[in-house]
DNA sequence: TGATTCAATTGATACACATCAAGGCCGTAG
DNA sequence: CTACGGCCTTGATGTGTATCAATTGAATCA
């Protein structure tokens, strides 16, 4: 039973996480209801009419449009999404980045429509579970609904860093707690913490934290030759967690 | 039935709402769980065992505590409430606000605790929802998930204006934005969205912000030499919203 | 390999906002 | 009514960051 759940949910073995950083199915933020409606499900394999596995989204694509009727969720398996409105200017405001194990599009449930844009940052893969099809699931229904509200509850635990962000007075506090939030959000499903990749540009990142790109650029080196961190390009390694915590002013807070 | 449902559910008629600003159950976030929990509940009066109902707040007084375990959520029946982290420096991050309808205390369903300080802003009342009682609703445990998935899916929405907020470039777009954030969560209530008084300090405000009480005051001073408001100390009426919201930037951004 | 293009860095200047400081406007209490 | 204290407003100055401009670096493709 255990083998077979590997089969189907988690093809790729756990040797080549690092590599591409993928997420196994234990940490993957849609486990609960993928277990509900595949291992011991009313009907066999009830999981490949409702689970679709590890598809592949190329770097640029959509993978929810802003406006179309909400009918399914997703939960990144690898690779990483922004998420986007278009302002009345036409420019984009980048409204968060979702990363392995991550569910996006839980925000379209209670209006019936998806309220905005998710795009892949560089070739990623997907689950996608779909809500059409969850009352196949008959008696085990209501478990599904336990799963469903533990992920929507970790889901507003998860936003508590946006105010964080935004009550920074200056753009090194800003930008440090940035970086926090990341580490932490790759922590939290397993993912390397203190050695990433930023899968997104200093342009997305400034315009999330409502800062120039030059500013972003310049508070990088400044970290750097704080001696905080180390930046190549999109590569950062961070070197001094604690001074960074509380050079954000958040040393005794616990976010996630 | 109806009538039942309005004296156990809802004290005050309608005619008093415009007076002190109560919610009618009908417009509150708790309402379809309330409603599963009391009108047709196998045992009858179940409602007073899980729901506590308008209980009275303090100005001042704290509803919940940051790190206490999670036990019930709150609904504000009338009156505000602020949310607050306290930082490594003493200083208190303010989260976010809290208006009639809205829930409080949803942050704390997954992780088992409370992550930050809800405080009332004025003389307030609340209705409480405990969690540790909800398997007496039996059979219609189902029904109340429900209506708890469509009031953190509704939460998950709400959150989209703090991003707006977030990547405002300049205090003006700020402050505007903060202002029709909660003139449209005051709408969606059916509160008065057009004149009202702001239930928090300068200071809450500019520490949400992020910017300073000076800039604060100078931005409603603006606002109002260019005619989009009128303020008079916390009296606020928003003369032309949609001048507003080309001030925002987000003209055309259907935000909740 | 070298050409092309976009991303990222670095520097110089201007301006928006934080900060410091003082005055006015309430409320509440004596 | 007057006096106090907190909140809000208004003004002057310095600083942090946006902006403009140019250079470097790193991918992609011929």
């Amino acid at each position: 039973m255990h083998t077979k759940e590997r089969e189907t949910c988690c093809p790729t073995p756990r040797s080549s996480r690092r590599k591409s950083n993928v997420v196994e199915c234990e940490s993957c933020g849609l486990y609960g209801m993928c277990q509900v409606a595949g291992l011991e499900a009313p009907v066999p394999d009830l999981i490949d009419e409702i689970v679709g596995r590890r598809e592949p989204v190329a770097i640029g694509q959509n993978v929810i449009a802003a406006g179309t009727p909400f009918g399914e969720i997703y939960a990144v398996k690898s690779g990483s999404f922004k998420t986007y409105l278009t302002l009345a200017n036409g420019e984009q405001q980048i409204i968060d980045f979702y990363f392995p194990g991550e569910l996006m599009g839980l925000e379209g449930l209670s209006e019936g429509t998806y309220p905005h844009m998710v795009e892949a940052l560089e070739a990623s893969s997907v689950c996608r579970l779909d809500f059409a099809k969850v009352n196949l699931l008959g008696e085990r229904l209501g478990e599904f609904q336990q799963q469903l509200i533990n992920a929507l509850s970790k889901r507003t635990r998860q936003d508590q860093w946006v105010p964080l962000l935004m009550g920074a007075q200056n753009a090194e506090q800003r930008t440090a707690t940035f970086l926090l939030s990341l580490s932490a959000r790759f922590a939290e499903h397993e993912l390397p913490s203190v050695r990433f990749k930023l899968p997104m540009s200093r342009h997305d990142i400034a315009n999330y934290l409502g800062l120039a790109v030059e500013t972003v650029s310049r508070m990088f080196q400044r970290f750097q030759s704080m001696e905080l961190l180390e930046v190549h390009g999109r590569h950062v390694e961070l070197r001094d967690i604690d001074a960074l915590r509380v050079l954000a002013g958040l040393n005794n807070v616990n976010a996630t």
